[in-house]
DNA sequence: CCTATATCAGCTCTACTGATATTT
DNA sequence: CAAATATCAGTACAGCTGATATAG
């Protein structure tokens, strides 16, 4: 781990951005310390959340799909919907759905209702690896801990509304 | 682009927590509901960006890199110096200036006061790039259009806490 | 006929590990 | 000598496009 640079580079970068780009106005600022700090932000989450699921032979995103197949009521989910929920590309859900199928967390069964669908279906060892790596991930709070739940709940009310002009939901 | 869900999936992933993980605490289920957003957003605003920048033969990643060398007033900068600010890995900025190279947004030149190093020093083309980028960029404020500048200055102020507790600055 | 589902090949990009040559 | 700088080879991963087979 590299030392601690003796300032803030995003706070240091918003500065040189007012300086050569005085016109562009505050908001702009605001904006690009706002876009760099969620970049920044993700990146040490996901580092050590994947970090953290390494020994559980899990990403994070493969965890994502695990718990949600834990969350239904039959243990199975069609893959489309997967992609639906989480967000991701059909290509990608296929990939998740592999890697997780090849480490014994789930098994493809064609889709009774559907016959062009195929169901991912959660296994006991799936259920069992899901259950310890939230254990895991709950220690510290998904590596939230230095934010209160005043400062967690505000983050998801803003990104909800950049969510939702993306166009990820209506209500 | 997929049709809308008509719920927020965030929103509902943290119902099915707290169903499941009963005892998981509020604090928790505000944590993943936080982490969750985070990731997304960070999906969406990346997407964004990288679409605006395809034009102009950039990455975010490149991008970055390149706006900082103009903040250089000798417009040259070591590439550990580089990695050091935009908080990325030594054979990832190697990787970065190889592509800003081949554009010929940048050129490496031996740094003089150390016979290890390499400088990046932007080119005239490189600037000009960089320019019409920000320019393109500051259009949709980054691609958070969405949320006012009050909302993105408590979002820097948050994730500031939480890239200052990953280590990556002390004041 | 058109659409939806899933897969596949192939590509880009970032990020990491481990090894190496060079220089301080 | 140890530490820093940069590179390289190789791996893993997510994400995308375009094409395809199958089924509603």
């Amino acid at each position: 781990m590299p030392a601690p640079l003796p300032f803030d580079p995003v706070a240091r970068a918003g500065e040189s951005w007012q300086r050569c780009y005085p016109d562009a106005g505050e908001p702009v600022y605001s904006a690009m310390r706002a876009v760099t700090s969620i970049m920044r932000a993700q990146q040490i989450l996901i580092a050590g959340l994947d970090t953290a699921l390494r020994p559980f032979n899990l990403t994070f995103s493969r965890y994502e799909a695990l718990v949600l197949l834990t969350f239904s009521s039959t243990g199975a989910l069609p893959l489309s919907k997967i992609g639906e929920r989480l967000q991701v590309h059909a290509t990608s859900v296929t990939n998740v759905v592999d890697r997780l199928e090849a480490s014994g967390f789930v098994k493809r069964e064609p889709n009774p209702r559907d016959g062009r669908g195929t169901l991912a279906v959660i296994t006991e060892a799936g259920r069992e690896v899901a259950d310890a790596a939230t254990q895991e991930l709950h220690r510290n709070r998904f590596g939230l801990q230095s934010l209160d739940q005043d400062d967690l709940d505000r983050l998801f009310g803003t990104l909800r509304r950049l969510r939702a002009d993306a166009g990820d939901f209506v209500e």
